[in-house]
DNA sequence: AGCACGCCGACT
DNA sequence: GTCGGCGTGCTC
């Protein structure tokens, strides 16, 4: 396909394009004709008509006479270019083989690469015709024979919506009404009862202001300026000669009319300029001049540079991953290695795993190389913001762009280097709409298609990366491993060149920052057995060394961070007497009891259950709802209860909680992190979110309210995870000037993984880890893939999850399949969910059955199916 | 997603 | 016979 782009370079102003339409079903190219007027380049994004309506299409192609001889149909002319958008080879490339490895529709995939919505076409929406609200006054003549039931239904439904002026959407008619409202509504069109009207996409647009713009040369010399007025044009010059009109009005403190004045001598025109939407520059930050580096740092960096460098001639891209403890300073390498790309008029491409971290991050570039240079992008941006940033990122300038998962697929021409910052984060494998895609996987082909060289960073590096980058000598180095079957050694060195795209990869060079900046000892990690505590007769989720420490921290005036791993106030609610549990009306889970959020306007007054998976919400009741008895409360402990007894413990102690439940909006965790880090609270309370890369010099002390949660996960990946987690948590202490302090309560201390956190010992961890993942084939030695099935109905899912099954053995592919088995939550938002697990060799990636092929396997139209290949967790 | 076409069962 | 339900396939 990449060659089809670079050989379609046209020999005069081509006629026709082939595109691909944003249709599910229609994967080949249709052609239409590009009017006169309109110039089309291959990689716009169009809207063409297809059959009654406009679909969103991307122009690939211009045929050939023999393509153009193929299709002997009427050909429609393209209706408009939404967005002339230059797709290189090299990142179509990208595209195509993202859709394929990720088995999704090529449409699907380049969606993701766009701002959202940028495809819609707007909706068809329905109206009662003004001049006949009654039934029977037809303007026209012809008389109205009688209505069929189905007219008759949708009729009904219009009349009794008939005051919304916008009409109604066809869609929501067709919920509402059922089947036969297609019939209908084509009979009531037919009688002209009804009139249907194309909504105006709800595309983003460019957005225009006034800009009062500075004239050189004033062509009128007689009219000299007044006081008031050179002041005025002084201003405009302080300003670089362009300012937006508003924004002047008030710097100037000036009016509309003495502007016009200005303009009527001809000093100054008012001009329409675009103005974009950039997101994350809206607060001040003071210039920073590079650090020295400690001869660790300076190392790394030389590696770094050195790949830019040879990359840059040879063309082969080098991946290194960049091992740090926390606090080691690794963004300030990242830092200076970007420097010189920049100064080569190229782009860097940074991605974080969540916004979360984004501020502290992007204020510290934007610090570094200049506002103007760095942009952010990622989903909490407006549409606006998404669709500006998006376009200004096309236009090649060099620049810095930071962002989160969908971000690695920026539309830099020019790029020159990507990082990823905590490259083991979740966060960068996408879950929800296919593709299933994750980031760092896309990233490794980015930067083998595009020759540069892409800086995996962490302090806990993923098993797959550890793996990429020294995993032979880490398996060789446990000797009573057995390996699977015999070929596994060659298993163990494909691996390195299956995630390409089929070039060779250089391994991946293995860089270490051993030691925090300025050689600050990692905190002590404290183990506290909860079991001794309930033995001594504490019953309270607080250990006595733990209510020491936070005392002592208090005493000292320094600050602490309390993790949780759950929201809410407890995790359920249950009947004392007869054991009932309230659960979810819509998921297979029990709800989380929340009390009352005082800060957040819309949020309920009363306690109140929530659902963690569906956000399905219901008042507490007071009593049983199976046996009536008072004995009905909540158990377990999440972030609301820890703080209500934290501050019960401490009266004087001044908390911030942060958890998804509080930062809500978008600037919502800037503001409690900064107001943290000013010392408006001695103790933060937060889930997850206070792992990723929180960098507070003032806090000593971390404690884990329980580890336990982390590690009784089934998952084969609960340990690395539970791992990271607890490694993260605890480098946020002890970063400042002072010694820090940890203590990880748990009912099993012997667990390998605490073990492993106290001692700090990553790699006899990782190795054992990686081992045990061998012995079963598990990533990263073998790769799997998830096949998910949905229904509403519990039956038709297991039936379908069965069929399918059947005809994937069938196939006798190179796979090994599991099950199929119910998920491990059932039930989600009232969907019964199946699964079949693949197993596979690394080489058999491309055997995986497509999307298509799956879907025409499943005969039932209500079974939604989806594919996950290399799926963080088989829950 | 929406519309035609065409097959099959129920009813004037 | 014919009307109307719905499953299937096509859309440049």
């Amino acid at each position: 396909m990449s060659d089809v782009l670079v050989a379609s370079q046209p020999h005069q102003t081509p006629e026709f394009v082939q595109v691909l339409v944003d249709c599910v079903g229609i994967e080949e190219l249709l052609t239409y004709r590009i009017p006169a007027e309109m110039t089309v380049q291959i990689g716009d994004i169009l809207s063409v008509p297809l059959g009654n309506r406009h679909v969103g299409a991307i122009a690939l192609h211009f045929p050939n006479q023999q393509e153009l001889a193929e299709f002997t149909g009427e050909t429609k002319a393209i209706a408009a270019i939404v967005s002339a958008g230059m797709l290189s080879p090299k990142y179509w490339e990208l595209l195509l083989h993202t859709a394929d490895y990720y088995r999704t529709a090529l449409m699907q995939t380049v969606k993701v690469a766009l701002p959202p919505k940028l495809m819609d076409q707007g909706c068809y929406r329905v109206k009662i015709r003004q001049e006949q609200t009654e039934r029977g006054e037809t303007a026209n003549s012809h008389p109205i024979p009688a209505l069929s039931p189905a007219a008759q239904a949708v009729w009904a439904f219009l009349q009794e919506h008939a005051q919304s002026k916008k009409g109604m959407s066809r869609r929501y008619i067709q919920q509402q009404v059922g089947r036969s409202a297609n019939a209908g509504l084509r009979e009531l069109q037919q009688f002209d009862l009804i009139a249907t009207v194309l909504d105006a996409p709800q595309r983003p647009q460019p957005k225009f202001v006034d800009a009062i713009v500075l004239l050189p040369t004033p062509d009128i010399g007689e009219a000299q300026p007044t006081a008031r007025q050179t002041e005025i044009l002084t201003a405009l010059q302080r300003e670089g000669g362009e300012s937006p009109k508003a924004e002047f009005l008030k710097l100037a403190k000036t009016t509309v009319t003495a502007l016009q004045t200005l303009a009527n001598k001809g000093y100054i025109a008012i001009d329409r300029r675009e103005y974009l939407r950039l997101g994350g520059k809206s607060h001040f930050v003071t210039a920073d001049r590079p650090k020295q580096l400690t001869p660790e740092q300076a190392q790394a960096l030389a590696k770094i540079l050195e790949a830019i460098q040879t990359t840059s001639v040879q063309k082969t891209a080098q991946q290194l991953l960049l091992h740090g403890v926390t606090g080691s300073g690794k963004t300030e390498v990242y830092l200076q290695a970007i420097a010189p790309v920049l100064a080569a008029g190229k782009s860097a491409l940074v991605l974080v795993p969540e916004i979360g971290l984004t501020p502290q991050l992007t204020d510290r570039f934007r610090a570094r190389f200049g506002d103007a240079k760095v942009n952010v992008y990622h989903s909490q941006l407006s549409d606006g913001e998404r669709f500006d940033t998006w376009r200004q990122m096309l236009t090649g300038d060099s620049q810095v762009v930071v962002g989160t998962r969908s971000a690695v697929f920026a539309p830099l021409p020019k790029l020159g280097l990507i990082v990823m910052d905590e490259e083991h984060d979740g966060s960068f494998k996408q879950d929800q709409p296919q593709p299933c895609y994750h980031a760092r996987t896309v990233a490794q082909w980015r930067s083998q298609l595009e020759g540069i060289p892409l800086v995996l960073g962490s302090a806990t590096p993923s098993a797959e990366m550890l793996y990429l980058a020294n995993g032979q000598k880490l398996l060789s180095d446990v000797d009573r491993v057995e390996l699977p079957r015999g070929e596994s050694n060659h298993h163990s060195n494909s691996t390195a060149n299956s995630n390409s795209t089929g070039s060779t990869t250089n391994p991946i060079q293995y860089l270490k920052l051993p030691n925090r900046i300025g050689n600050k000892p990692m905190p002590p990690i404290a183990v506290v057995d909860m079991r001794e505590e309930l033995q001594a007769g504490n019953w309270s989720i607080f250990s006595r060394t733990l209510r020491d420490a936070i005392a002592r921290m208090l005493e000292q005036k320094k600050q602490g961070i309390l993790f949780i791993h759950r929201r809410g106030h407890s995790t359920f609610v249950s009947c004392r007497s007869c054991g009932y549990v309230m659960k979810c009306r819509h998921c297979d889970v029990s709800l989380a009891y929340h009390n009352p959020i005082p800060m957040a306007t819309s949020a309920p007054t009363v306690s109140h259950l929530r659902c963690h998976y569906c956000n399905y919400t219901e008042a507490k009741p007071s009593r049983c709802p199976a046996c009536n008895s008072a004995y009905f409360k909540h158990f377990g402990s999440g972030t609301q209860k820890v703080e209500q007894e934290i501050a019960e413990l401490f009266p004087q102690i001044r908390l911030i909680r942060f958890d998804s439940d509080t930062t809500r909006n978008k600037d919502q965790h800037r503001l409690l992190l900064d107001r943290f880090r000013d010392g408006e609270a001695d103790l933060l309370i937060g889930t997850q979110m206070l792992t990723k890369g929180l960098d507070i010099p003032q806090v000593t002390f971390v404690g884990v309210i329980s580890a336990d949660g982390l590690l009784n996960f089934s998952d084969y990946r609960a340990g690395e995870r539970a791992f990271q987690t607890l490694i993260q948590v605890a480098g946020r202490a002890g970063r400042g000037d002072d010694a820090g302090e940890v203590i990880v309560q748990t009912y099993t201390p012997e667990h390998p993984v605490i073990e492993a956190v106290r001692n700090y010992t990553s790699e006899q961890f990782m190795q054992v880890e990686l081992s045990q993942r061998a012995a079963l084939n598990y990533p990263p030695i073998g790769q799997m893939a998830l096949i998910h099935l949905s229904s509403a109905d519990a039956i038709v899912v297991e039936t379908a999850a069965n069929q399918l099954a059947e005809s994937l053995r069938s196939l006798e592919m190179d796979w090994e399949l599991l099950g199929p088995a119910p998920a491990s939550i059932v039930k989600v938002a009232n969907r019964y969910r199946w699964q079949i697990l693949l197993k596979f060799a690394p080489e058999h990636v491309s055997s995986l059955p497509s999307l298509d092929i799956l879907r025409s396997l499943v005969n039932h139209k209500s079974v939604r199916v989806a594919i996950d290949v290399d799926p963080l967790t088989i829950l």
